[in-house]
DNA sequence: GGACAGATTCTT
DNA sequence: AGAATCTGTCCC
């Protein structure tokens, strides 16, 4: 299968994560409907991205060809997911943040046994990922040919433009003047914007004011 | 080699 | 507000 976004270029990743809303995510007998995506793009131009200071073993995938998982762990123990973006040699990709669960739902449960109600089943990036059941191992694997464990299909009917909200990026502190996140206006699996906080450091040092 | 912050989530 | 505790980056 080929899309449209699979051929663009680095630099409309935005463009890109714009387009994602509404496409479903289909991975172990769990259909997500995106809700909520992310552009982060790379080398120089982003400094929230995680291949803004070049390759490493974790991001190498970003400087692959687009469709790809980039699957990274965060704080120890979750997991976040992004599609690539981009030709070979310009990373980019889209994080997949939030969405609802439109099929699935008692195996979504059975795997995010902490949601009390079913739009927390994937309201945030780590519980997206816990809820498709999608390991860690699946990095690098394809989301357009069937061959990974994850799929994205497109929707029938596209999100039109005066249902996307667009802001700055959840939890980042670099680059706040870019609307890189989008998400669906009024969806209640959408996470509402949260700064990020720095983790607190010895009492002693932190700030008062 | 060590310190530290982070694209988070759950519980107190 | 705190804990869980991996990965990359920066500084010695």
């Amino acid at each position: 299968m080929t899309y449209a976004w699979l051929d663009a270029p680095a630099t409309a990743v935005a463009d890109t994560a714009r387009q994602l809303l509404g496409w479903l995510a289909v991975a172990n007998g769990v259909t997500i409907r995106l809700t909520e995506t992310e552009a982060y793009a790379g080398l120089g131009e982003d400094p929230a991205s995680h291949a803004h200071r070049g390759r490493t073993a974790r991001n190498a995938v970003m400087f692959g060809p687009a469709g790809h998982l980039y699957l990274y762990r965060i704080y120890g123990l979750h997991t976040c997911a992004n599609v690539t973006c981009g030709p070979a040699g310009q990373p980019a990709a889209v994080l997949l943040r939030a969405g609802q669960v439109v099929d699935g739902v008692d195996a979504a449960r059975s795997r995010r046994p902490a949601a009390k109600r079913d739009i927390d089943l994937a309201s945030g990036p780590a519980r997206l990922v816990e809820a498709l059941g999608v390991p860690l191992t699946a990095y690098g694997t394809s989301v357009v040919d069937g061959t990974g464990p994850l799929t994205l299909r497109p929707p029938t009917e596209p999100v039109p433009d005066e249902r996307v909200l667009a802001g700055p990026r959840v939890g980042v502190t670099a680059a706040l003047d870019l609307a890189w996140r989008f998400s669906i206006a009024g969806d209640p699996t959408v996470s509402a914007y949260r700064r990020h906080v720095p983790r607190s450091r010895g009492k002693e040092l932190r700030r008062t004011s």
